[in-house]
DNA sequence: ACACTACCAGACAGGTCTGTCTATGGTTAG
DNA sequence: CTAACCATAGACAGACCTGTCTGGTAGTGT
């Protein structure tokens, strides 16, 4: 990858996570990132593919550092599952990109959804097989409320609500 | 109310819910209120002013919902999470207006940020009083999971997840 | 030498947004 | 009657947004 896209995504990823899509306009990303605004069109066709981009690489993002964290059966879960607590309550935390994303764009129909669609089936198959590989027969409905809880633990440490975090971290260790 | 700010007021609620507060703008939300621009800005001194109102009615309107529930101890609980399962897979559905208010109101010190905070804090009261109520000696970190449980109940809805939800659903009463 | 690619600086058009303003018409209370 | 109030229509300013375009620089491979 270029330096001058590389730029661009590291501060649109920055900004976008942290004051929100829709809020952070072009101008501001490319000052930020030192870059030409030609430069910003040559590499991207929109803003949206920027947007696109964002998000694709936040998934991949996750998706090494959740399978690379260790353990065998449920106490992978719970490594997990503690991990994300950390980071909830960590400074810098707004939520989940994902789920921040999906509010902003309401139609479901949009690319952005889809991203978000695919984390979300993700995350939700890698927690069925974990499951399944720690003896579970009825690992797909619990896979789906280990995918409510992160989504609750996502949004009280947004809103700074710690022990509403550490409460929602239990109960799933507890639970699995 | 006059008239004029109670069409406002419905026109911004609507539309605020279903597509977003930054995305819908004020000539858009007078247009389909049928009301003069003068006549918004008579009622309102800024947009941040309508959000504002938009968000403390839903408040009131949530609470005297909830509360209207009847039922006593845990078993009220589980109707009102019953109750919040059911609207999470309605049609029209699209999350919790607060949760999207948040993600769109990044800096929290914005009065937007205040009023989804007194809005948490009543429903973790409101709960935590539920269950004090039912006996429960653990009543505030039953508590917190509720409200966790709530917010993924919530974003599960939105993203289509109605397994998700059921499962979430089933989950919150069991523990309860 | 040449073509190609990546980059920079910044003007520009066309649109949207908020909020102000003028000018006017009803209705109601004193 | 008149003054106060609520409402209408719509122009307007100033800011911001996205996306296009011109023009120029530097490095690289053939």
């Amino acid at each position: 990858m270029s330096e001058a896209r590389r730029r661009l995504l590291d501060t649109a990823s920055r900004l976008f996570y942290a004051e929100g899509i829709h809020t952070v306009g072009i101008d501001r990303i490319i000052a930020e990132a030192g870059v030409a605004k030609a430069t910003f069109y040559h590499h991207f066709k929109a803003k949206d593919d920027l947007v696109i981009a964002y998000l694709t690489e936040e998934y991949g993002r996750q998706r090494v550092v959740f399978e690379a964290i260790e353990g065998s059966g449920t106490e992978r879960i719970g490594a997990i599952f503690d991990m994300l607590g950390t980071a909830s309550c960590g400074p810098g935390f707004r939520g989940c990109p994902f789920l921040n994303a999906a509010t902003e764009f309401a139609d479901p129909t949009h690319p952005v959804r889809g991203i978000v669609d695919d984390y979300r089936a993700w995350f939700r198959d890698f927690m069925g097989t974990l499951l399944t590989e720690a003896g579970r027969v009825e690992a797909a409905p619990t896979a789906e409320f280990l995918l409510v809880m992160r989504d609750g633990i996502a949004v009280s440490g947004m809103l700074n609500d710690v022990t509403a975090v550490r409460s929602g971290v239990a109960t799933a260790m507890a639970t699995i």
